[in-house]
DNA sequence: GGGGGTTGACTACACGTGTCGTCACGATCT
DNA sequence: AGATCGTGACGACACGTGTAGTCAACCCCC
């Protein structure tokens, strides 16, 4: 069985946890839930059927669960990232590279961060190829 | 209203239609159906709801309709990266640039890509905060 | 110890998407 | 003309996801 899917909202509710390092229902409620309109209700459905799914685990904690995220929230949209490009793109980050090209995109820390990723991929490259 | 979404195998039907350049069923079927193993009825219904979201237009041609995307495959492509760094990136790139680190995930061409990308985006800087 | 708020399990419903079958129609072949 | 085949319009169903209401159990405070 490979990983069960993740719905968008699901994934934001998942990182929220993961952010947060664990929470209870009534915390997630009151931060997530606010602050995206949702009742009480629903947030408790999404959680139940994260953990069926297996990103939630939860214990039993001074009378309340306690909900934690497997994965950590970069593992998360790391994985969401992946998906996307194998799904959506062939599995070829070539777009997203042309999708960079615009610099209104970048912040300039990104823009930083892009120079040290490439030095990287640049030396490891050198390193294969002698 | 905003643009209808799309789902996966739509936006995949969607550009293999804009990749030909306009196609009419039985080719979409003999193409993309085949590929996918997907009955011919699927992908009428799939085209139909693709035009009726606006997506693809036709007209017909020799008693049979032909088929053609509003926008080009590349266009379709960015449309969705964005949307997709949107919803799921909070917007920020910067989960990308990360992903991009693990230099296994990338053709020599793609860092070659990326090199120019950056080049690009360094002298936009400079002539900007000239 | 009884009430009122909190918590969690269940059920439910709408919509989008993926997937097909069927049926009627018009062109074709023989 | 009759059999055949591709075409297109519809209707249909399953599943995932987003969203919520209800109801019983539980805990704390007065």
């Amino acid at each position: 069985m490979p990983p069960p899917t993740i719905g968008e909202q699901e994934l934001a509710l998942l990182r929220h946890v993961a952010d947060c390092g664990g929470a209870t229902v009534g915390e997630v409620v009151e931060q997530f839930g606010a602050a995206n309109g949702l009742a009480r209700s629903t947030v408790i459905t999404m959680m139940d059927r994260l953990r069926k799914k297996g990103y939630l685990t939860r214990r039993r904690a001074g009378g309340v669960y306690r909900y934690q995220a497997r994965a950590s929230s970069d593992e998360l949209t790391q994985g969401a990232i992946r998906r996307f490009v194998d799904r959506n793109l062939g599995g070829s980050v070539a777009p997203f590279v042309a999708y960079l090209s615009d610099s209104a995109r970048l912040t300039d820390a990104e823009v930083v961060e892009l120079e040290a990723v490439l030095a990287r991929l640049q030396s490891a490259r050198r390193k294969e190829s002698r």
